[in-house]
DNA sequence: TGTACATCAGTGAACGCGCGTTCACTGATGTAC
DNA sequence: TGTACATCAGTGAACGCGCGTTCACTGATGTAC
């Protein structure tokens, strides 16, 4: 058919879209390669032209949400308020509801920690990546503590978020929400 | 072979056991059957007169799972120091480096925020009971808040050993177990 | 006491299905002559 | 200008495999007579 030269790159990108909210969505294992590629409006036979496996894509549609959840928060600026509107955007009932749109860690953390080193190693760039924004918007000048601390707050996000999605009762699932925001709160203002 | 009254329930009892270690080590989706069975030294064909389904089996063990890590919580007794204890022995690199030995949460939430609402539930109930047990310790009265308070300290918890296990780079991972402990320390302290 | 039968936890083969991966093929377009 | 060929993103069938689940069968033991 001979497409033009950025045909296929464009493509790629779409099967990292569509394949970012699947896996967020069902899961690493739970998303086939025929379902990923019918997403994309492909079919199955086309993925290896663009990936040479499937833990390839997963490592570049993890990295691809990572850089896009960095976006969103360089959006807010980069000064210290901006990673108290993150806490605040990332703990909420919408966020709760949809995984698909929502944190890449919060969906699939636990999973990831299962991945190949290689895979593991594209995730912790990617977010180190974002963990440099975050650092370097509450900016005290100590970007090595700054850094470790708004990793350990994203930590805190993502580990109240799946507990808040895993449990039944939602006025418990509310409470676990607002009590995050304090205690990221805290953890922001401390030390 | 006509078994003694107690033989099937201690047999349960072993799959449930055995089980609950394989799917922290390998996830639920990539536990197979065979292997659950082959673990607690049976074969494929006798899970169904122990279980109705996978799903159940997945419950009960993750229930089972989470019932002994608050016999463990109770161990260090039922006073405000315990909580700290399991604190600390939570965010260890003992604990980062066996999955199959540790928490249920830390190994599984996102995947059990996947599963059905049933299974969701009987999660749900067995964390109020641990956490229950937590709350009582902490023990200043108002156990609603109490109990608010400690199930976002696990989920603070939950996440950073999650975030531990996931990242490839091991000082990364010490310097967020021991922020996760100061800042869940500080959530202990607070309000 | 000896024998025939009932019990039932566990076996192992089989079911249809979806998985990740491979590969021969298609067909619209660009290039060479 | 017209024709033959090369390109290559995408198709769709096929591969062996392991999945969750079903089921006819086994065989050691307890019970009935």
């Amino acid at each position: 058919m001979r497409y033009d030269i950025e045909h296929k790159p464009a493509t790629r990108q779409r099967i990292l879209a569509s394949a970012g909210r699947r896996l967020k969505e069902d899961g690493i294992d739970r998303s086939g390669i025929a379902t990923l590629m019918a997403d994309a409006g492909l079919t199955n036979g086309a993925f290896y032209s663009h990936f040479s496996s499937k833990q390839e894509l997963v490592a570049a549609a993890v990295a691809e949400q990572l850089s896009g959840q960095a976006a969103a928060f360089r959006a807010y600026g980069s000064t210290p308020v901006a990673l108290e509107h993150f806490i605040r955007s990332y703990l909420t009932e919408w966020h709760l509801g949809h995984r698909a749109d929502g944190c890449p860690s919060a969906a699939l953390l636990d999973e990831i920690g299962r991945c190949n080193e290689s895979t593991r190693a594209t995730y912790t760039d990617a977010l180190m990546s974002l963990v440099d924004d975050m650092a370097v918007a509450v900016g005290s000048g100590d970007v090595a503590a700054e850094r470790a601390k708004t990793l350990s707050i994203y930590a805190m996000l993502v580990g109240t978020m799946q507990l808040a999605r895993a449990v039944t009762d939602p006025n418990l699932a509310t409470a676990l929400l607002d009590r995050g925001v304090e205690n990221a709160m805290n953890a922001l203002r401390s030390s």
